[in-house]
RNA sequence: GGCGCGGUGGCGGAGUGGCUACGCAGCGGCCUGCAAAGCCGUGAACGCCGGUUCGAUUCCGGCCCGCGCCUCCA
């Protein structure tokens, strides 16, 4: 089965077809660095992690391009609000940006340049728009024209006339059109700001992700992604920069991830509802984050819950129980099997992809040989990998507790390993009383005993 | 106002013009000292009203409800 995938470009399924099969280039917008990651950054990490993967399994060559935005009025913000120097905040944010997604399963991209690394190539893109007749210089600023691209607005389906009519923002006296965007603008002496043609300044936003995915990826390349809210005018502005700008086609394939809400309403600060990966991490493991994640389709809406979360963590525990109980044997092949891959190929259908896992899992728990176990152990892993789940030890994974938890409230692992022991002992003796008194103390703990044909084991509910 | 998305069983969530995933929860059974886990079995749904059709949850039209975007929020 081949890959297709949803190309908002044109509001359909289309078979996926690269530019060069040798060498898949994608694209998706990265974090500005300012603050933790929050849940609704994370999806389109996740989402595009799992079609890297895929990606990865079809073709020998996979470029994957993710940005780092370093330079942005919300950190200058950031600055002058708490006085930590611009670069402590993108370094600070940028690490703890990587630590959360690899937590996540996220593998990292190929390639991850930051803004700050790119000015050069963003001046040249935006000399070149002038030279071109798509941009002017207005007061220091250098904006893009809209009204001189044909199809402006393709993307979203806006035309220029409703985008002026719905601004919510004064028009600035120096701009042709009042549609027109910003591709440079000054900086004050106590602005970040770099020397160009037209002062001391620096970017806007849109220009960084046409400088850096044109560098890595040539001036068309296969797959764009990104969140919904970013079709416009982010991406649609990427495409005025760069077509105009390179006079070639663009993105081939656009994909976008659905909106997330928590609890049944729209995720803001004002609501107070503001979740963030880091806080999460407290609460559960990052794989079942992931999982939650990947149980709905990607485009989707989430509606991000407590217990969407808890029921991920769940089937989480009945794959790892299946693979601790075949924790002997060894996973033979590595081919993902044809149920996860052609779900996988619809479009992203993660949904149906774990749906298929779960079957095979129920393989799992009912194979009889060796060998039998072996086979479906293998299909169970190559599934998992391409997913990015069950990428760690069972007994790790249900040893896993909260942060609330903490040691000095929680039992040991020791501990319990001690009176797993004592329960034992009462067993043999056949102090039936005594062994479940063990079992019922450690179960108001959170700790749940398991007896199987090796023994007792335990997890963490 | 313009553009767009969603409404599936108790819950989450795929999908399909007829054979109605999958998981959780429930119920019955096997297993177990008893449990847990696992296995077997089982009930239960497609917002409303029309239309097309032999047949619609699936296609078309209208309506209701919820949500998003319309200059820098994934």
């Amino acid at each position: 089965m081949t890959l297709s995938i949803y190309n908002t470009l044109n509001r359909t399924k289309e078979p996926f077809q690269p530019l060069n099969p040798n060498r898949v280039g994608m694209y998706v917008c990265g974090p500005t660095v300012y603050d933790f990651a929050h849940i609704g950054n994370a999806r389109p990490v996740i989402v595009f992690d799992v079609l890297f993967r895929l990606l990865k399994a079809l073709y020998p060559t996979v470029v994957y391009v993710r940005n780092i935005t370093d330079v942005d009025d919300k950190i200058i913000k950031k600055s002058e609000e708490t006085g930590e120097p611009i670069r402590a905040i993108t370094e600070r944010t940028a690490r703890a940006f990587h630590d959360d997604m690899a937590a996540l399963g996220a593998l990292p991209p190929s390639v991850e340049p930051r803004a700050t690394d790119h000015i050069a190539e963003m001046i040249e893109i935006a000399q070149r728009l002038i030279e071109k007749g798509y941009a002017y210089e207005a007061e220091g600023h250098v904006l893009f024209n809209v009204p001189a691209m044909d199809d402006y607005g393709r993307l979203s389906n806006l035309d220029r006339d409703s985008i002026v009519a719905g601004a919510r923002v004064e028009v600035a006296g120096y701009k042709k059109d009042p549609a027109d965007f910003v591709l440079w603008k000054p900086s004050t002496d106590d602005q970040p700001g770099w020397e160009s043609p037209w002062g001391r300044g620096r970017p806007g936003w849109h220009i960084e992700c046409s400088a850096m995915s044109g560098k890595y990826l040539g001036v068309t390349f296969d797959i764009h992604g990104g969140g919904q809210d970013l079709i416009f005018p982010h991406h649609e502005n990427e495409i005025a920069q760069s077509t105009c700008a390179h006079g070639a086609p663009f993105v081939r394939y656009w994909m976008h991830n659905g909106y997330l809400m928590v609890e049944g309403e729209k995720m803001s600060k004002s609501l107070g509802n503001f979740i963030t990966v880091r806080e999460l991490r407290g609460e559960a493991p990052g794989e079942a984050i992931r999982m939650a994640m990947l149980s709905t389709h990607y485009r989707q809406p989430i509606d991000w819950t407590r217990k969407g979360l808890q029921q991920a963590k769940d089937a989480l525990d009945r794959f790892y129980g299946a693979l601790r109980a075949n924790a002997d044997i060894e996973a033979a092949g590595s081919e993902i099997p044809a149920a996860v891959k052609d779900a996988l190929c619809d479009d992203l259908n993660t949904p149906a992809a774990i749906a298929a896992m779960h079957e095979i899992v129920g393989r799992l728990n009912k194979a009889e040989s060796r060998s039998e176990k072996s086979l479906v152990k293998g299909d169970l892993m190559a599934s998992a990998e391409v997913l990015g789940l069950l990428q760690q030890d069972p007994e790790a994974w249900f040893k896993w507790a909260p942060e609330s938890t903490g040691e000095a409230v929680g039992l040991s692992d020791a501990d319990i390993d001690r009176l797993i022991e004592e329960r034992k002992a009462a067993r043999k003796a056949k102090d039936f009383a005594a062994a479940d008194r063990i079992r019922d103390d450690l179960k108001a703990q959170g700790i749940v005993l398991e007896d199987g044909p090796q023994g007792t084991s335990w997890k963490r509910g």
